[in-house]
DNA sequence: CACAATTATGAGCAAATGTTCAGATCTTGA
DNA sequence: TCAAGATCTGAACATTTGCTCATAATTGTG
Protein backbone atom coordinates (compact mmCIF):
# COMPACT_ATOMS: atom_id res chain seq x y z
CA UNK A 1 0.00 0.00 0.00
CA UNK A 2 2.42 2.66 -1.25
CA UNK A 3 1.49 6.32 -0.39
CA UNK A 4 4.43 7.94 -1.21
CA UNK A 5 4.50 10.71 -4.02
CA UNK A 6 4.34 9.69 -7.42
CA UNK A 7 3.48 10.78 -10.89
CA UNK A 8 -0.17 10.91 -11.24
CA UNK A 9 -0.18 11.72 -15.55
CA UNK A 10 -2.05 8.92 -17.51
CA UNK A 11 0.78 6.60 -18.86
CA UNK A 12 -0.53 7.29 -22.41
CA UNK A 13 -3.09 9.70 -24.39
CA UNK A 14 -5.98 7.53 -26.14
CA UNK A 15 -5.61 7.38 -29.58
CA UNK A 16 -8.62 5.68 -30.63
CA UNK A 17 -12.23 6.52 -29.97
CA UNK A 18 -12.88 3.15 -27.66
CA UNK A 19 -10.02 4.06 -25.36
CA UNK A 20 -11.08 7.20 -24.51
CA UNK A 21 -14.58 5.20 -23.72
CA UNK A 22 -12.76 2.73 -21.36
CA UNK A 23 -10.95 6.34 -19.57
CA UNK A 24 -14.53 7.54 -18.94
CA UNK A 25 -15.53 3.88 -17.98
CA UNK A 26 -13.26 3.12 -15.20
CA UNK A 27 -13.54 7.10 -14.33
CA UNK A 28 -17.55 6.57 -14.01
CA UNK A 29 -16.90 3.52 -11.87
CA UNK A 30 -14.35 4.27 -9.77
CA UNK A 31 -16.79 7.38 -8.38
CA UNK A 32 -19.19 5.05 -7.96
CA UNK A 33 -16.93 2.60 -6.11
CA UNK A 34 -15.46 5.33 -3.98
CA UNK A 35 -18.58 6.14 -3.41
CA UNK A 36 -20.07 3.18 -2.12
CA UNK A 37 -17.29 1.23 -0.32
CA UNK A 38 -14.63 4.67 0.56
CA UNK A 39 -11.14 4.60 -0.76
CA UNK A 40 -9.21 1.66 1.15
CA UNK A 41 -11.95 -0.98 0.40
CA UNK A 42 -12.56 0.59 -3.00
CA UNK A 43 -10.29 -1.87 -5.10
CA UNK A 44 -8.57 -1.27 -8.64
CA UNK A 45 -10.29 -4.73 -9.02
CA UNK A 46 -13.40 -3.86 -7.92
CA UNK A 47 -13.53 -0.76 -9.86
CA UNK A 48 -12.20 -2.42 -13.23
CA UNK A 49 -14.74 -4.78 -12.36
CA UNK A 50 -17.63 -2.62 -12.07
CA UNK A 51 -16.28 -0.66 -15.34
CA UNK A 52 -16.19 -4.15 -16.99
CA UNK A 53 -12.52 -3.79 -18.41
CA UNK A 54 -9.37 -5.79 -17.10
CA UNK A 55 -7.50 -4.86 -14.55
CA UNK A 56 -4.65 -4.30 -17.62
CA UNK A 57 -6.52 -1.93 -18.69
CA UNK A 58 -7.11 0.13 -16.19
CA UNK A 59 -3.23 0.45 -15.29
CA UNK A 60 -2.87 1.78 -19.18
CA UNK A 61 -4.62 5.11 -18.62
CA UNK A 62 -3.80 5.41 -14.80
CA UNK A 63 -0.82 4.80 -13.78
CA UNK A 64 -2.04 3.93 -10.06
CA UNK A 65 -5.10 4.37 -7.55
CA UNK A 66 -4.05 7.54 -6.57
CA UNK A 67 -3.81 8.89 -10.43
CA UNK A 68 -7.90 8.21 -10.52
CA UNK A 69 -8.96 9.50 -7.20
CA UNK A 70 -7.05 12.98 -8.22
CA UNK A 71 -8.50 12.82 -11.99
CA UNK A 72 -11.81 12.75 -10.35
CA UNK A 73 -11.13 15.55 -8.01
CA UNK A 74 -9.36 17.36 -10.63
CA UNK A 75 -12.99 17.42 -12.65
CA UNK A 76 -14.74 18.44 -9.85
CA UNK A 77 -12.84 21.13 -8.86
CA UNK A 78 -12.66 22.16 -12.71
CA UNK A 79 -16.25 22.12 -12.48
CA UNK A 80 -17.31 23.98 -9.54
CA UNK A 81 -14.55 26.68 -10.38
CA UNK A 82 -15.51 26.99 -14.16
CA UNK A 83 -19.43 27.41 -12.77
CA UNK A 84 -18.20 30.09 -9.85
CA UNK A 85 -16.39 31.94 -12.87
CA UNK A 86 -18.95 31.91 -15.08
CA UNK A 87 -21.22 33.14 -12.21
CA UNK A 88 -18.65 36.29 -10.57
CA UNK A 89 -17.28 37.02 -14.03
CA UNK A 90 -20.83 38.83 -14.66
CA UNK A 91 -22.39 41.75 -12.39
CA UNK A 92 -22.93 41.16 -8.96
CA UNK A 93 -26.38 41.68 -7.50
CA UNK A 94 -26.50 45.10 -5.45
CA UNK A 95 -27.56 43.73 -1.58
CA UNK A 96 -24.84 41.83 -0.11
CA UNK A 97 -27.51 38.98 0.72
CA UNK A 98 -28.07 38.43 -2.99
CA UNK A 99 -24.80 37.77 -3.49
CA UNK A 100 -24.67 35.09 -1.09
CA UNK A 101 -26.99 33.92 -1.90
CA UNK A 102 -25.52 33.10 -5.27
CA UNK A 103 -22.51 31.29 -2.94
CA UNK A 104 -24.83 29.52 -1.11
CA UNK A 105 -26.14 28.20 -4.30
CA UNK A 106 -23.10 27.42 -6.32
CA UNK A 107 -21.94 25.62 -2.82
CA UNK A 108 -25.06 23.72 -3.25
CA UNK A 109 -25.15 22.74 -6.63
CA UNK A 110 -21.22 21.72 -6.40
CA UNK A 111 -22.51 19.22 -3.82
CA UNK A 112 -25.68 17.97 -4.68
CA UNK A 113 -24.04 15.18 -7.02
CA UNK A 114 -22.43 12.60 -4.71
CA UNK A 115 -22.13 14.33 -1.31
CA UNK A 116 -20.13 10.66 -0.51
CA UNK A 117 -18.12 10.71 -3.27
CA UNK A 118 -16.84 14.40 -2.40
CA UNK A 119 -16.00 13.66 1.02
CA UNK A 120 -14.04 10.47 -0.18
CA UNK A 121 -12.40 12.64 -2.31
CA UNK A 122 -11.62 15.42 0.38
CA UNK A 123 -10.33 13.32 2.82
CA UNK A 124 -8.10 11.26 0.67
CA UNK A 125 -6.81 14.00 -1.29
CA UNK A 126 -3.48 14.74 1.15
CA UNK A 127 -2.32 11.87 -0.63
CA UNK A 128 -0.60 13.95 -3.32
CA UNK A 129 0.54 17.35 -2.49
CA UNK A 130 -0.13 18.65 -5.76
CA UNK A 131 -3.81 18.09 -5.11
CA UNK A 132 -3.69 19.60 -1.73
CA UNK A 133 -2.06 22.94 -3.00
CA UNK A 134 -4.41 23.41 -5.64
CA UNK A 135 -7.80 22.96 -3.01
CA UNK A 136 -5.54 25.62 -0.72
CA UNK A 137 -5.18 27.67 -3.82
CA UNK A 138 -8.83 27.25 -4.54
CA UNK A 139 -9.90 27.93 -0.94
CA UNK A 140 -7.75 31.07 -0.76
CA UNK A 141 -9.13 32.70 -3.63
CA UNK A 142 -12.52 32.24 -2.91
CA UNK A 143 -11.63 33.92 0.26
CA UNK A 144 -9.79 36.43 -1.69
CA UNK A 145 -12.45 37.31 -3.79
CA UNK A 146 -14.85 37.44 -0.54
CA UNK A 147 -12.78 39.79 1.52
CA UNK A 148 -12.58 42.02 -1.25
CA UNK A 149 -15.99 41.86 -1.58
CA UNK A 150 -16.71 42.56 2.20
CA UNK A 151 -14.27 45.20 1.64
CA UNK A 152 -15.48 47.34 -0.95
CA UNK A 153 -19.36 47.03 -0.28
CA UNK A 154 -21.14 49.78 1.61
CA UNK A 155 -23.67 47.64 3.42
CA UNK A 156 -20.61 46.05 4.98
CA UNK A 157 -19.61 46.35 9.15
CA UNK A 158 -17.39 44.36 10.12
CA UNK A 159 -14.17 45.59 10.96
CA UNK A 160 -11.62 42.05 10.55
CA UNK A 161 -12.36 41.31 7.15
CA UNK A 162 -10.11 38.80 6.86
CA UNK A 163 -11.44 36.95 9.56
CA UNK A 164 -14.68 37.23 8.25
CA UNK A 165 -14.22 36.05 4.77
CA UNK A 166 -12.76 33.28 5.79
CA UNK A 167 -15.45 32.20 8.24
CA UNK A 168 -18.18 32.91 5.96
CA UNK A 169 -16.28 30.32 3.32
CA UNK A 170 -15.64 27.71 6.07
CA UNK A 171 -19.11 28.21 7.06
CA UNK A 172 -21.26 28.19 3.64
CA UNK A 173 -18.71 25.13 2.11
CA UNK A 174 -18.48 23.03 5.44
CA UNK A 175 -22.27 23.40 6.66
CA UNK A 176 -23.63 23.25 3.04
CA UNK A 177 -21.81 19.70 2.92
CA UNK A 178 -22.40 18.67 5.86
CA UNK A 179 -26.22 19.66 6.28
CA UNK A 180 -26.73 17.77 3.16
CA UNK A 181 -24.72 14.59 3.42
CA UNK A 182 -26.44 14.19 6.55
CA UNK A 183 -28.66 10.53 6.66
CA UNK A 184 -31.56 13.46 6.93
CA UNK A 185 -30.48 16.16 5.19
CA UNK A 186 -31.95 19.45 5.55
CA UNK A 187 -34.57 20.85 2.88
CA UNK A 188 -31.96 22.61 0.52
CA UNK A 189 -34.37 25.59 -0.11
CA UNK A 190 -34.45 25.90 3.71
CA UNK A 191 -30.72 25.66 3.96
CA UNK A 192 -30.58 28.24 1.63
CA UNK A 193 -32.16 30.93 3.20
CA UNK A 194 -31.44 30.67 6.76
CA UNK A 195 -27.44 31.23 5.71
CA UNK A 196 -28.10 33.58 3.66
CA UNK A 197 -29.96 35.24 6.52
CA UNK A 198 -26.48 33.89 9.16
CA UNK A 199 -24.58 35.43 6.44
CA UNK A 200 -26.01 38.61 5.57
CA UNK A 201 -27.02 39.55 9.38
CA UNK A 202 -23.31 38.73 10.42
CA UNK A 203 -21.68 41.52 7.96
CA UNK A 204 -24.10 44.28 8.15
CA UNK A 205 -25.08 43.93 11.64
CA UNK B 1 -8.27 -5.43 5.55
CA UNK B 2 -11.29 -6.82 6.77
CA UNK B 3 -14.11 -4.07 7.20
CA UNK B 4 -17.01 -5.95 8.53
CA UNK B 5 -18.58 -5.20 11.75
CA UNK B 6 -16.81 -6.92 14.48
CA UNK B 7 -16.25 -7.08 18.28
CA UNK B 8 -14.99 -3.82 19.90
CA UNK B 9 -14.55 -5.01 23.19
CA UNK B 10 -11.11 -6.22 24.77
CA UNK B 11 -10.65 -9.32 25.10
CA UNK B 12 -9.42 -9.14 28.99
CA UNK B 13 -9.98 -7.15 31.84
CA UNK B 14 -6.65 -5.96 33.21
CA UNK B 15 -6.28 -7.21 36.91
CA UNK B 16 -2.46 -6.21 37.57
CA UNK B 17 -1.43 -2.42 37.05
CA UNK B 18 1.19 -3.23 34.76
CA UNK B 19 -1.63 -4.11 32.41
CA UNK B 20 -3.25 -1.12 32.64
CA UNK B 21 -0.51 0.87 31.93
CA UNK B 22 0.18 -1.01 28.91
CA UNK B 23 -3.78 -0.36 28.15
CA UNK B 24 -2.54 3.31 28.29
CA UNK B 25 0.85 3.30 26.10
CA UNK B 26 -1.08 1.77 23.85
CA UNK B 27 -3.53 4.01 23.30
CA UNK B 28 -1.33 6.73 23.71
CA UNK B 29 0.93 5.66 20.96
CA UNK B 30 -2.45 4.79 18.90
CA UNK B 31 -3.52 8.73 19.22
CA UNK B 32 0.59 9.68 18.14
CA UNK B 33 0.53 7.31 15.18
CA UNK B 34 -2.90 7.95 13.93
CA UNK B 35 -2.37 11.94 14.08
CA UNK B 36 1.04 11.47 12.49
CA UNK B 37 0.94 8.44 9.76
CA UNK B 38 -3.03 8.70 9.53
CA UNK B 39 -5.73 5.38 10.11
CA UNK B 40 -3.93 3.37 6.90
CA UNK B 41 -0.56 3.82 7.52
CA UNK B 42 -0.83 3.72 11.12
CA UNK B 43 -0.34 0.04 11.41
CA UNK B 44 -0.41 -1.77 14.89
CA UNK B 45 3.30 -3.06 14.42
CA UNK B 46 3.72 0.46 14.72
CA UNK B 47 1.73 1.42 17.63
CA UNK B 48 3.16 -1.24 19.29
CA UNK B 49 6.59 -0.20 18.29
CA UNK B 50 5.90 3.28 18.99
CA UNK B 51 4.84 2.12 22.83
CA UNK B 52 7.52 0.28 23.39
CA UNK B 53 5.58 -3.59 23.64
CA UNK B 54 5.41 -6.13 21.64
CA UNK B 55 2.32 -6.65 18.91
CA UNK B 56 1.22 -9.81 20.78
CA UNK B 57 0.57 -7.99 23.84
CA UNK B 58 -1.61 -5.06 21.73
CA UNK B 59 -4.11 -7.61 20.91
CA UNK B 60 -4.36 -9.08 24.07
CA UNK B 61 -6.03 -5.57 24.99
CA UNK B 62 -7.69 -4.64 21.59
CA UNK B 63 -9.25 -7.65 19.40
CA UNK B 64 -8.28 -5.42 16.32
CA UNK B 65 -7.12 -1.91 14.87
CA UNK B 66 -10.66 -0.66 14.87
CA UNK B 67 -11.24 -1.00 18.76
CA UNK B 68 -8.18 0.91 19.05
CA UNK B 69 -9.80 4.02 16.98
CA UNK B 70 -13.47 2.97 18.96
CA UNK B 71 -11.64 3.41 22.15
CA UNK B 72 -10.49 6.85 21.28
CA UNK B 73 -12.82 8.51 19.80
CA UNK B 74 -15.26 7.45 22.63
CA UNK B 75 -13.09 8.55 25.22
CA UNK B 76 -12.93 12.35 22.79
CA UNK B 77 -16.84 12.24 22.51
CA UNK B 78 -17.68 11.16 26.54
CA UNK B 79 -14.62 14.04 27.52
CA UNK B 80 -16.52 16.47 25.07
CA UNK B 81 -20.22 15.78 26.39
CA UNK B 82 -19.16 15.54 29.55
CA UNK B 83 -17.31 18.53 29.73
CA UNK B 84 -20.47 20.18 28.17
CA UNK B 85 -22.88 18.64 30.81
CA UNK B 86 -20.68 20.35 33.17
CA UNK B 87 -21.19 23.81 31.66
CA UNK B 88 -25.16 23.15 30.44
CA UNK B 89 -26.02 22.07 33.88
CA UNK B 90 -25.75 25.06 35.69
CA UNK B 91 -27.19 28.36 35.03
CA UNK B 92 -26.94 29.56 31.58
CA UNK B 93 -26.22 33.23 31.14
CA UNK B 94 -28.65 35.69 30.68
CA UNK B 95 -27.98 37.00 27.32
CA UNK B 96 -27.61 34.68 23.82
CA UNK B 97 -24.79 36.41 23.06
CA UNK B 98 -23.00 34.74 26.41
CA UNK B 99 -24.76 31.82 25.85
CA UNK B 100 -23.10 31.30 21.90
CA UNK B 101 -19.89 32.58 23.57
CA UNK B 102 -19.47 29.42 25.46
CA UNK B 103 -20.41 26.55 23.00
CA UNK B 104 -18.34 28.06 20.81
CA UNK B 105 -15.50 27.51 23.85
CA UNK B 106 -16.38 24.37 24.60
CA UNK B 107 -15.79 23.52 20.80
CA UNK B 108 -12.35 24.95 20.83
CA UNK B 109 -11.24 23.64 23.83
CA UNK B 110 -12.98 19.85 22.24
CA UNK B 111 -10.42 21.12 19.28
CA UNK B 112 -7.25 22.18 21.09
CA UNK B 113 -5.59 18.96 21.63
CA UNK B 114 -4.94 17.32 18.48
CA UNK B 115 -6.75 18.82 15.23
CA UNK B 116 -5.02 16.22 13.20
CA UNK B 117 -5.77 12.92 14.95
CA UNK B 118 -9.94 13.74 15.53
CA UNK B 119 -10.09 14.51 12.04
CA UNK B 120 -8.69 11.22 11.39
CA UNK B 121 -11.32 9.67 13.74
CA UNK B 122 -14.17 11.29 12.66
CA UNK B 123 -13.19 10.01 9.20
CA UNK B 124 -12.90 6.65 9.81
CA UNK B 125 -15.63 6.14 12.63
CA UNK B 126 -18.20 5.19 9.36
CA UNK B 127 -16.23 1.77 9.97
CA UNK B 128 -18.13 1.02 12.99
CA UNK B 129 -22.01 1.75 13.12
CA UNK B 130 -21.94 1.63 17.03
CA UNK B 131 -19.72 4.82 16.91
CA UNK B 132 -21.62 6.03 13.89
CA UNK B 133 -24.85 6.04 16.16
CA UNK B 134 -22.86 7.11 18.91
CA UNK B 135 -22.10 10.29 17.28
CA UNK B 136 -25.39 10.46 15.60
CA UNK B 137 -26.85 11.11 19.27
CA UNK B 138 -24.97 13.45 20.54
CA UNK B 139 -25.15 15.84 17.73
CA UNK B 140 -29.08 15.14 17.67
CA UNK B 141 -28.56 15.89 21.62
CA UNK B 142 -26.68 19.39 21.08
CA UNK B 143 -29.15 20.25 18.27
CA UNK B 144 -32.40 19.52 20.67
CA UNK B 145 -30.59 21.47 23.07
CA UNK B 146 -30.03 24.16 20.74
CA UNK B 147 -33.43 24.22 19.74
CA UNK B 148 -34.63 24.48 22.95
CA UNK B 149 -32.65 27.39 23.90
CA UNK B 150 -33.73 28.88 20.47
CA UNK B 151 -37.54 28.46 21.78
CA UNK B 152 -37.03 29.81 24.93
CA UNK B 153 -35.04 32.84 24.57
CA UNK B 154 -36.72 36.07 24.50
CA UNK B 155 -33.84 37.56 22.36
CA UNK B 156 -34.72 35.05 19.77
CA UNK B 157 -36.30 35.98 16.57
CA UNK B 158 -35.56 33.29 13.82
CA UNK B 159 -38.71 30.75 12.78
CA UNK B 160 -37.66 27.95 11.57
CA UNK B 161 -35.97 26.97 15.22
CA UNK B 162 -35.06 23.71 13.73
CA UNK B 163 -33.12 24.64 10.95
CA UNK B 164 -31.58 27.30 13.12
CA UNK B 165 -30.36 24.75 15.25
CA UNK B 166 -29.02 22.73 13.01
CA UNK B 167 -27.07 25.46 11.25
CA UNK B 168 -26.33 26.57 14.13
CA UNK B 169 -24.25 23.38 15.53
CA UNK B 170 -23.51 22.28 11.76
CA UNK B 171 -21.44 26.16 11.82
CA UNK B 172 -19.97 25.67 15.37
CA UNK B 173 -18.35 22.13 14.96
CA UNK B 174 -16.83 22.31 11.82
CA UNK B 175 -15.91 25.83 11.19
CA UNK B 176 -13.80 25.76 14.53
CA UNK B 177 -12.75 22.73 13.55
CA UNK B 178 -11.45 23.48 9.99
CA UNK B 179 -10.13 27.11 11.14
CA UNK B 180 -7.68 25.56 13.44
CA UNK B 181 -6.88 22.32 11.73
CA UNK B 182 -5.50 24.59 8.60
CA UNK B 183 -1.59 25.54 8.46
CA UNK B 184 -2.41 28.90 8.98
CA UNK B 185 -5.10 28.80 11.78
CA UNK B 186 -7.15 31.80 12.41
CA UNK B 187 -6.44 32.91 16.03
CA UNK B 188 -8.33 31.50 18.77
CA UNK B 189 -10.10 34.47 20.18
CA UNK B 190 -10.86 36.19 16.84
CA UNK B 191 -13.06 33.33 15.55
CA UNK B 192 -14.38 33.01 19.03
CA UNK B 193 -15.67 36.35 18.53
CA UNK B 194 -16.32 36.81 14.91
CA UNK B 195 -18.34 33.66 14.79
CA UNK B 196 -20.45 34.63 18.17
CA UNK B 197 -21.30 37.67 16.49
CA UNK B 198 -22.44 35.91 13.33
CA UNK B 199 -24.27 33.28 15.28
CA UNK B 200 -26.00 36.25 17.84
CA UNK B 201 -26.91 38.14 15.27
CA UNK B 202 -28.15 36.14 13.07
CA UNK B 203 -30.90 34.43 15.48
CA UNK B 204 -31.70 38.01 16.95
CA UNK B 205 -31.75 39.53 13.38
C1' DC C 1 -5.79 -7.75 -47.58
C1' DA C 2 -1.71 -7.22 -44.82
C1' DC C 3 0.86 -5.03 -41.59
C1' DA C 4 1.64 -2.05 -37.73
C1' DA C 5 -0.10 0.45 -34.00
C1' DT C 6 -3.27 0.60 -30.44
C1' DT C 7 -5.94 -1.42 -26.97
C1' DA C 8 -7.50 -5.29 -23.99
C1' DT C 9 -6.70 -9.43 -21.15
C1' DG C 10 -5.97 -11.73 -16.56
C1' DA C 11 -3.03 -14.95 -14.15
C1' DG C 12 0.25 -14.11 -11.01
C1' DC C 13 3.96 -11.47 -8.47
C1' DA C 14 5.78 -8.74 -4.60
C1' DA C 15 4.96 -6.30 -0.74
C1' DA C 16 2.42 -4.92 3.16
C1' DT C 17 -0.45 -5.75 7.05
C1' DG C 18 -3.67 -7.57 10.54
C1' DT C 19 -3.58 -11.21 13.53
C1' DT C 20 -2.37 -15.70 16.02
C1' DC C 21 -0.23 -18.76 19.27
C1' DA C 22 3.09 -21.46 21.72
C1' DG C 23 6.13 -20.49 24.90
C1' DA C 24 8.85 -17.17 28.00
C1' DT C 25 8.63 -13.90 31.83
C1' DC C 26 6.72 -11.58 35.60
C1' DT C 27 3.44 -10.83 39.62
C1' DT C 28 0.61 -12.30 43.25
C1' DG C 29 -0.77 -14.61 47.35
C1' DA C 30 -0.24 -18.10 50.65
C1' DT D 1 9.51 -20.07 48.39
C1' DC D 2 6.69 -21.56 44.84
C1' DA D 3 2.89 -22.57 42.11
C1' DA D 4 -0.77 -20.52 39.48
C1' DG D 5 -2.36 -17.05 37.03
C1' DA D 6 -1.51 -12.85 34.48
C1' DT D 7 1.13 -10.63 31.16
C1' DC D 8 4.43 -10.32 27.49
C1' DT D 9 6.96 -11.82 23.36
C1' DG D 10 7.78 -11.94 18.29
C1' DA D 11 8.38 -15.12 14.50
C1' DA D 12 5.28 -16.70 11.30
C1' DC D 13 0.77 -17.18 8.93
C1' DA D 14 -2.97 -15.91 5.96
C1' DT D 15 -4.95 -12.61 3.43
C1' DT D 16 -5.35 -8.66 0.80
C1' DT D 17 -4.08 -5.47 -2.70
C1' DG D 18 -1.68 -2.67 -6.00
C1' DC D 19 0.35 -3.62 -9.99
C1' DT D 20 3.16 -6.08 -14.14
C1' DC D 21 3.82 -8.31 -18.37
C1' DA D 22 3.54 -11.61 -21.95
C1' DT D 23 0.01 -12.47 -25.02
C1' DA D 24 -4.21 -11.81 -27.57
C1' DA D 25 -7.65 -9.09 -29.86
C1' DT D 26 -8.99 -5.04 -32.32
C1' DT D 27 -8.56 -1.02 -35.19
C1' DG D 28 -6.55 2.08 -38.58
C1' DT D 29 -3.97 2.55 -43.00
C1' DG D 30 -1.79 1.89 -47.60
Amino acid sequence: MPSDQRRIQPRKQPRQVRAELTRQRILTAAAHVFGDHGYAAGTTNRIAERAGISIGSLYQYFPNKDAILAELLTRHLDGGTAAAAKVLTGPLPEPIEEVFRVFVRLAVEAHRDDPHLLRMLLEHAPRSNELLERIGRVKQDMVGHTQALLEGHPEVRVADTATAARLVIATVELAVHDLLAEPDPVDARRLEDEMVAMLTRYVTG
